[in-house]
DNA sequence: CTGTCCCTACCTGTCAATTGGTAGGGAGCG
DNA sequence: CGCTCCCTACCAATTGACAGGTAGGGACAG
């Protein structure tokens, strides 16, 4: 097979959880969308708990690839700093979905422990590339930067969830225009 | 009795609502909480679905008393909007629960048709408020102030959750700080 | 004052569907 | 043979919802 059945699992259980959450997830669906029987799953992982633990730990990993990818392709920080919100932007335009973590923060109480772990690694990896890119593009100090870097990322998640709450993508732009305008992100 | 099963019924589904979401609303745990049977709720609320939108509603409706009584308390509208994130900063404090729309917002493809409904009048209420004290404390002018609006609601929504993430209020007191020093909340 | 009627505020009992998870087997490959 | 990968066939628990019953009280006619 081009995708083996373990990929086509993670695949499709982040795009449930990024519509329904991690109480979403239920193996016989999942299983149905990869054309497998839900006792298989089990194959690949021994339970929820660590299915969740790896979609969720999956989704970070790539969200640091696009992070690079974006650092890469443009050298200027400012302009790096433009295209962030283009990330949770994306989300919204698939299906009017969100981000996976953000989901995972809400439910937070009924989460495992391992699932736990990597909604926080999803955090920490967005601010520290913040963080860096602040300094560089001389917009706050060092000292400041992790502050200013978790606000940027809380305002954003916020502004995608109440854009979903709408479903309207446009409501999502306009925000991140205000969080430019009131001189949280820059111009 | 002093408080009638409905009241008490309301009382505890927000608890749970803000901890577990719309799907973590049951029945019968619900009902053991009040100290009635699960069959008995049919009795004031004919589904899951009303009970969900009547708490829903309730939830923004003792908001909106909230931010009278702030608008009461404080004639300066600079004070308001200092006291503003502490209606959010109280549900962390609270069991490190949330606000019931924003976990609402994330559940929003799972939600009925009148749960929606309500889930927006919160946001709708909050922004009204926020722009009226907005263009009072002339932090805005009345063209921007419903944008301007929106994103401090959005932060704050953001920064909740973060915080909540980490359950962790400090957090949350650094992230509003933070806003603050970018210019996004007045000083 | 009394019997009838209906309402509120619950109850017991049950159902069908969904869920995470398990036991054990089989096909094919090295 | 042993390993990977996947299956059938279950199970126990949970869930929203419903049918039907009952205790108590108020209203009101006779």
């Amino acid at each position: 097979m081009s995708t083996s059945s373990k990929e086509a699992i993670l695949a499709a259980a982040k795009r449930t959880a990024m519509a329904h959450g991690y109480s979403g997830l239920n193996f016989r669906t999942l299983a149905d969308e990869v054309g497998i029987k839900a006792a298989s799953i089990y194959h690949y992982f021994p339970s929820k708990a660590d299915l969740g633990a790896a979609v969720a730990k999956r989704y970070w990993e790539d969200i640091v690839d696009d992070l690079e990818a974006i650092s890469a392709e443009s050298p200027d920080p400012i302009r790096c700093l433009h295209r962030y919100p283009g990330i949770f932007r994306t989300s919204l335009e698939n299906g009017n979905r969100m981000c996976l973590c953000s989901f995972m923060a809400a439910e937070y109480d009924d989460l495992p422990d391992a699932v736990k772990t990597e909604v926080q690694a999803f955090a920490d990896v967005n601010v520290a590339w913040l963080g860096r890119v602040l300094i560089e593009a001389g917009v706050v100090g060092s000292v400041e930067s992790e502050n200013r870097a978790r606000a940027i990322f809380a305002a954003i998640a916020g502004a995608q969830l109440m854009a979903r709450s709408r479903a309207d993508i446009a409501l999502y732009d306009g925000l991140i225009d205000s969080y430019r305008l009131a001189g949280l992100l820059p111009r």
